[in-house]
DNA sequence: GTTTATTTGTTCGTATGTATC
DNA sequence: TGATACATACGAACAAATAAA
């Protein structure tokens, strides 16, 4: 553990200590010295730092836990909470459009790509016939350094012929779509379920296996309703929160 | 019975082997191989194909309905239970009517009633003043005698008096919130994120602490626009499925 | 598997300064 | 001036849960 630079609180000031403390903490936190996950000092370790009574900083603590910039549990500790991207999930979602909206720096890196016969919930989902083939692309998500998920996503062979080439191109959905000339493409369906990463997702979003991730299926359709895309995407459940935007359509 | 293609156990590796043939089953499961329903092969026989002791594969098996992923009855054999229940969320989502539209048997229980000043994050979203109170109503929902949820609601306490009576009383938000005289409403928004359990939402939805919980954030709105409950409610992951309804307006 | 130590979160009690009636 | 209520800060102790030895 590093030793973060705490300062003694005024207490000639107005303000109350506790305020204080709950500035320094938060000051760390906002300016980035303090990251999302990173584990913070024992309450009585904070304590002996500020030269407060224990009370004390577990007053800020409690302010900083209400506010949601930090959580703790019992015997495991305080940690800052993973600051969550909203993703919103709507009728034109978008992933690449959706990171420009957070205006951060995103990435989209593709894992692999393969030409397959997919199982049988994808090809039904595709309306594939029996045995026919589709493009099968896996990628990871970034933004700010940070993996946010890991997608797999099926397309039709037969009405894309080379869509690896230029997916590994393009780098996006959309920008893919788009040179086939699909302009515009709608959400038929999203289904979402949780459940334990597990040693193979964990290591892709470099989170724990016995945390949770958010798994979105979806379906995306063309302006004729012909299905041009199955994905199945896993979210690290402490960086994303899915957004239902119910206005939009 | 079709003989599944089960792999023997790595008896090397760092995972125990009834975890390993935990994973290749629920695997199967959850690939969609092996269908809510489906009779699965007697303990013996996978013990036969892991080539494995029974107690071993029982162990197994013990854990997966644990899970609730498979249901044992004595002389009667082992099946794949139910898929998930899908749990549609639009613009005018509303439990009752969703379990009503399963057409399973399912009811909603009040697990208790309170007058409180909600937590900070809560009375934002409700518009409320500072110190204001709230109604926050506590309950759970089942379906076939399992427990599907866990919810807490706050309502304004100014514009509904006696709102925990006609709760009891009725069991529904809709029917609730028709006796005040707001026959619609609207959901305002809806976020999503996945967490463990933990001790206390396990109790309640019977599930291992260690297993992830959807839980969902919402806010319904009458035609005014006017906030009039907002919802938290945790989903067991293993028995919900979210479906993201975008046509509905 | 058992025991030990650590950590969070809680409930008492005490004292002090400040604003208000 | 006196009485009262309130917010702040400190002290001691305990329960529950977890991690480490």
């Amino acid at each position: 553990m590093m030793a973060i630079p705490f300062q003694p609180p005024d207490r000639s000031r107005d303000v109350p200590v506790w305020r204080q403390i709950e500035q320094q903490v938060l000051q760390q936190i906002r300016s980035g010295q303090l990251r999302g996950g990173v584990r913070l000092p024992s309450a009585l370790e904070l304590a002996r730092q500020f030269n407060v009574n224990r009370h004390t900083v577990r007053r800020a603590l409690d302010a900083l836990e209400e506010r949601g910039v930090i959580h703790g549990d019992p015997a495991r500790g305080l940690r800052v909470r993973e600051e969550c991207y909203d993703y919103p999930i709507g009728r034109r979602t978008s992933f690449s459009r959706n990171m420009h909206n957070l205006n951060v720096s995103s990435g989209n890196k593709v894992l692999g790509t393969a030409l397959v016969t997919p199982p049988q919930r994808v090809a039904e989902s595709l309306a594939l016939a029996r045995g026919e083939g589709a493009w099968w692309i896996e990628s990871s998500a970034y933004a700010e350094g940070r993996v946010l998920d890991h997608g797999q996503a099926w397309f039709p062979a037969r009405r894309f012929p080379r869509l690896d080439e230029v997916f590994q191109r393009t780098g996006s959905v959309s920008r893919t779509l788009a040179e086939f000339g699909i302009t515009d493409y709608f959400r038929s369906y999203t289904r979402v379920t949780a459940r334990l990463a597990g040693p193979a997702t964990a290591g892709v979003l470099d989170q724990s296996p016995e945390l949770p991730v958010l798994e979105v299926e979806s379906l995306n359709v063309d302006g004729n309703n012909q299905p041009v895309q199955y994905g199945l995407t896993c979210f690290a459940a402490e960086r994303v929160q899915l957004v239902l935007s119910t206005s939009e359509r």
